[in-house]
RNA sequence: GCGCCCGUAGCUCAGUUGGAUAGAGCAACGGACUUCUAAUCCGUAGGUCGUCCGUUCGAGUCGGACCGGGCGUGCCA
């Protein structure tokens, strides 16, 4: 039971005890509140309780407050203290023997500290990254790898079982766009004097693919039929450019349990047999040629085309038919990690989970802003169309996957990202990943200076834990003893910023304190006291890093 | 026009389900290395939380209007 939960029993009995004696009428306790207050002096835990009895009881705040912090005081509990407050706020002081012997759960856990239930072993399945499989993907699919690779780490680590996947749109009119692309490079490549038109990929990329086409296959495409051309020419390059996408993500980090492919939704029909459902529902109709998904029942602003006039279904519709797959998988969670610009397509999906008769809320979206990549203050244009583009390649190979992921998780996805690639190089002071790295190595030295020194790296049972008595030391304690609960809000929240967040304010508590204490001194107990928080410290912020994905380096 | 996201210190951003005196980093200024890692720390300065109304004991947080920025608003993907 966590400290909140058992200072909630503490109150919810001691308003029954004061009901009990007639000093308040309440019959039925209300849900308590636990806050911390920013103010240290306000105590580690606040309640507005008595605030919320207020106007039930027909008393002062402040006078329930005192009935109730009075029966909390005389009761056996974990707290130091007690007071009333403000308005009617009830202040609670927990007795630093009480977090002292918290400190024995991170040992004992060791690289599980964090972990929960909360997920109950649900099924969850998260798809992200998702990139059409015609160029190289860039900064912001790298954001969104980040983000849905830590997300998934989280999400693991409170309970649930988790399928990573990303879809590949290989099908549709942008593996046209693709194959002509590549056969008319190849066509240049060969001497024919042919123009590459706007509309096309203008990326080098293509170029290498069509070299490597003539490597492989010599001039035979000029004499095979265009269609057919185009075609074999966009399968090779679409299985060429998706293996240089895994590459890619696989130097990032970043793996997935599924590639999902939309061709094999229309190689098994699936696309015609949601859509026959969906018919026989009623909720798609015939108008001026074309079918149409009445996404209007459910909310959306107007209802939208799954089958064009000429007979060819949508990207919707394979979305339609992908997703109920997903529904079909029986997860009890959908989670997409969508660029925000595919804003549009929320009430959409959201529509068709409901037409398959499933609540929309099993569907949970998460919209990341884009990246605003910035090269010696200037911003860099981002554009497969244009060909210039920053690969998240480039910038991994330039700034190292560790800081790239950590300045990927920084933010709230919410909110554009500006990511500076000469800040992300800096080996300075200026570059926050360093500062948490730097931590963790730090301890790592302390703990090597002390084992260089004879000392053995002490266990709970072999120190006296009420040496650690500094305010700066309760500080840090009670921050690594809110690391599970950080974990928790952020998988419930789906922002993985809060654990970067996190890390930092850990980091800059320890930082803080070492600078003002020395661990290892003549002092033996004390130096045994603080290696061992030292080294919870240390199990901490591995563990934190490593649900980002992060290196823990031993030094630095 | 309509929809979604954002607006907090000079800059980049945190801010849990509404709580008491709004936080951090960078930049600026001033300090701390015969010491377990100075990739660090300490201090100073910096604010009408876009504006206005509302909800309430209490609003950066909830609601409405407006202003500013981003992105959508295809029988494209």
């Amino acid at each position: 039971m966590g400290i909140k939960d058992i200072l909630i029993n503490t109150i919810s009995d001691a308003l029954y005890d004061c009901a009990g004696k007639g000093l308040l009428k309440v019959k039925q306790v209300p849900p308590i509140e636990l806050e911390v207050p920013r103010i240290v002096e306000y105590g580690d835990f606040s309640t507005n309780i008595a605030m919320i009895l207020a106007s039930a009881e027909k008393k002062a705040p402040r006078s329930i407050a005192d009935t109730i912090a009075e029966s909390i005081r005389g009761r056996d509990t974990v707290l130091a203290r007690v007071e009333v407050a403000g308005p009617g706020f009830i202040n609670l002081f927990v007795a630093d023997e009480y977090w002292h012997n918290s400190l024995r759960d991170i040992e004992k856990l060791g690289d599980a500290y964090g972990e929960s239930r909360i997920g109950e072993g649900k099924r969850v399945q998260i798809e992200f990254v998702s990139a059409n499989p015609t160029g190289p993907i860039h900064v912001g699919h790298g954001r969104g790898a980040a983000i849905g690779d830590v997300l998934s780490n989280i999400l693991k680590a409170v309970g649930y079982q988790i399928v990573t996947e990303y879809y590949i749109n290989d099908a549709g009119n942008q593996m046209e766009t693709l194959g002509k692309s590549v056969f008319l490079r190849y066509m240049q490549l060969l001497g024919r004097d042919v123009d590459l038109p706007s509309e096309c990929y203008q990326g080098e990329y293509l170029a290498d693919i069509a070299n490597e086409v003539i490597a492989k296959f010599g001039d035979r495409y000029l004499d095979t039929p265009d269609d057919e051309a185009i075609s074999d020419l966009a399968d090779y390059a679409a299985d060429k450019i998706l293996q240089e996408i895994k590459e890619d993500l696989q130097d990032f980090g970043v793996t997935f349990d599924e590639w999902f492919s939309e061709k094999s939704l229309f190689k098994n029909n699936k696309i015609s047999e949601a859509t026959e459902e969906l018919k026989k529902k009623r909720f798609i109709y015939e108008k001026d040629g074309a079918f149409w998904f009445k996404t209007t029942a459910f909310g959306d602003e107007k209802d939208r085309v799954v089958i064009r006039a000429n007979g060819q279904p949508t990207y919707f519709a394979s979305d339609i038919a992908y997703h109920k797959n997903k529904l079909e998988r029986g997860f009890d969670m959908i989670i997409n990690i969508w660029g925000a610009d595919h804003h549009g397509y929320i009430p959409r999906m959201e529509s068709a989970i409901q037409a398959f008769g499933k609540k929309k809320d099993i569907l949970r979206t998460l919209l990341v802003q884009f990246v605003n990549l910035l090269r010696d203050g200037q911003q860099v244009a981002m554009s497969t169309r244009s060909g210039e583009f920053d690969t998240l390649n480039e910038v991994v190979r330039e700034v190292g996957k560790d800081a790239a992921r950590y300045f990927f998780l920084m933010r709230n996805s919410d909110s554009p990202l500006d990511f500076d690639l000469e800040l992300a190089k800096r080996e300075s002071t200026e570059n926050p990943v360093y500062y948490v790295q730097y931590a963790h190595a730090r301890v790592s030295s302390i703990l090597r200076v002390a084992q260089e020194q004879g000392l053995d790296i002490p266990g709970f049972d072999d120190i006296e834990i009420d040496l650690l008595s500094l305010p700066q030391e309760l500080t840090l304690i009670k921050q690594l003893l809110k690391f599970s609960e950080v974990i928790e809000g952020s998988a419930l929240s789906l922002e993985p910023h809060r654990i970067t967040v996190y890390l930092n304010e850990l980091a800059g508590s320890f930082h803080g304190y070492y600078n003002k204490n020395r661990v290892i001194t003549d002092d033996h107990s004390m130096t045994m006291a603080r290696l061992y928080l030292v080294k919870m410290v240390k199990i901490v912020v591995k563990n934190a890093l490593g649900l980002l994905g992060i290196g823990a380096p031993e030094r630095m």
